[in-house]
DNA sequence: GGCCGAGGTGACAACGTTGTCTGTACGTCC
DNA sequence: GGACGTACAGACAACGTTGTCACCTCGGCC
């Protein structure tokens, strides 16, 4: 900026109030800064900009992985909130690891991002209090903070939409649905569980659960235990996207009836279509991006706890008769 | 950082020394700032700290779209290999719009990041000049950057991954294959048409290629046309991952054999399992960075130019004889 | 002529770091 | 005892912006 002061014969005051369309600049005088600038090439040096202005125009997304159908819907959300807002987006991917998570966050931070959206992968978040009290917003998504923070959430309906799809397993006369999970340490997993088991009432039996992290080993080798029970399961129920795609491989064409919680792409095409519990990825990821930006433009009314809502999509799989 | 000090009851740079963990500072009194830092949650501002340094380890890269999983598995491999360099990566998509590249490659190098990828939507990017030539390294991934530009890239054997997908079919007795790719302006459709044409020779016949951006329309229409010809094609050819998805949804059931360009999730589980010429999308992104951070070491070589090898996985579809 | 206001323009400090240089205390060696 | 080295600590400038305030010039008015 110097530079392009010196070659305009202008003082820097006057390339830094062209350069921001601030007014009181002589129309001659700000063609001549203009010149200048496209023939130096010069670009404006935002973290000077930053250090002095304050704010960053800068936002943190940690997700557990941008690989994930699920979250690179909601990533691609949130950046285009962002764009709309003029904010460049920081994406970070926690690989469900808590210490990555929080070393991600104290990254961000450092770089002091306005503000965060996190799908946490720990149960603890006490460290990002600091941020929270010097005036960093935070939304959380898909899975509610660790406990003693009250910050904004965007959640699915978890156990409403688990309850949906057992309840249209046992509309189709099953009685005996098996559920794969992930591991209950997960909060959607465990609020998937509570809706499953609660319209599975007495029906519910525990020999027919299993909540690990999603691999094809362990799902088949839970699958054949369950089959080989005296009164195998005649149903099953996923509980997420990854998990289903794992049983469909695991089952390798045995017909159980299928309900898997998460949609995805190509669901319709395989035989029998896949019926699904959707989740609005997209929709999710505005929403928090939504409430972040309305945080970031000064609205300190209490937090806020979103619920959206999810819908069954029967393709085939689910309404197979017991 | 002042506060620290004062706090601490030391000077500002003592600090600063901790902060860093330069020798030179006696043990207890590191152990008095330490603690300061913890009591007044203090975090380093990166934005000075990049002001003064003028290194800002944070890496730029422009796609097409994280929500498409080549582009998302190409995303995460490059921010593995990001973080493994302590770098920060900075993501945007340009949605195929040479202007939001434009402007997200602007972006990136108003906050100095210390290099690019980028997968190009645009045909001419002389606006990288300026950058290049400030010692900003780039590299091109996917497609090569537009005439004039001599930095190093990253591509797929397209043409040739096209030739084998066709040969295939070709040795499965179809003598009428059709070709469904995207719009012609873009590098690897027209790598991939060119490869395809190569392949059949004197069998070729421009009735039965299409290129256009896919769509479920234009793509039923497409097919609908070629299948009325007089001698109407036994298989298809589709350019990529979104065109084979697409094409199978158009086709309805129809038993064309089929060879997709990219590889994707579920492609074994349809029946017929489809049969693809695989990329490696993580590899593409984690060669592209190592390239980068070796550029960003020093390495100041002539430019290189990868190519890397696809291949074809049968499973079924392009099986399917004449 | 002197005063005023408006439109332009510039000087300067400050943002929070880090690199360089200087200062001090203490121990060691001739 | 004086010169010197070492270990530690601090003062200060600089990075490239922007906000504040002051300045200059010029035209219009009394």
């Amino acid at each position: 900026m110097k530079d392009v002061a010196s070659a305009a014969g202008v003082a820097l005051k006057t390339v830094s109030r062209v350069v921001n369309g601030e007014p009181g600049v002589n129309p001659a005088t700000a063609k001549r800064v203009r010149d200048a600038i496209d023939r130096l090439g010069y670009s404006r040096n935002e973290s000077a900009r930053v250090l002095r202005r304050g704010r960053t125009s800068t936002v943190g997304l940690v997700i557990e992985d941008v690989a994930d159908p699920f979250y690179s819907a909601l990533s691609r959300a949130v950046e285009d909130v962002a764009i709309r807002h003029g904010c460049l987006l920081l994406t970070g991917s926690s690989g469900e690891e808590p210490a990555r998570e929080r070393e991600l966050v104290r990254t961000f931070c450092a770089r002091r991002v306005d503000g965060l959206i996190v799908v946490p992968a720990s149960g603890d978040h006490s460290y990002l209090r600091p941020e929270l009290d010097a005036g960093t917003p935070a939304v959380f998504v898909d899975r509610p903070p660790g406990p003693g923070l009250d910050v904004d959430t965007v959640l699915s309906d978890n156990a409403g939409g688990a309850r949906l799809a057992t309840r249209h397993l046992i509309a189709h006369g099953h009685r005996r649905i098996a559920f794969l999970g992930d591991h209950p340490s997960i909060f959607t997993a465990a609020r998937r569980l509570d809706g499953h088991r609660a319209a599975l009432g007495r029906l519910f039996d525990e020999r027919l659960v299993s909540m690990r992290p999603p691999s094809l080993d362990t799902a088949r080798a839970d699958l054949d235990r369950m089959l080989a029970l005296d009164r195998p399961p005649t149903a099953l129920f996923t509980g997420n996207g990854r998990l289903t795609v794992t049983a469909l491989r695991a089952l390798g064409g045995r017909p159980l009836a299928l309900v898997g919680f998460d949609d995805f792409e190509l669901a319709d095409l395989l035989s029998p279509g896949v019926t699904v519990v959707a989740q609005d990825p997209g929709g999710m990821g505005r929403r928090a991006a939504e409430l972040l930006f309305r945080r970031l433009s000064g609205d300190d009314g209490p937090s806020e706890h979103h619920e959206l809502p999810v819908r069954l999509i029967p393709r085939g799989s689910g309404e197979r008769p017991s």
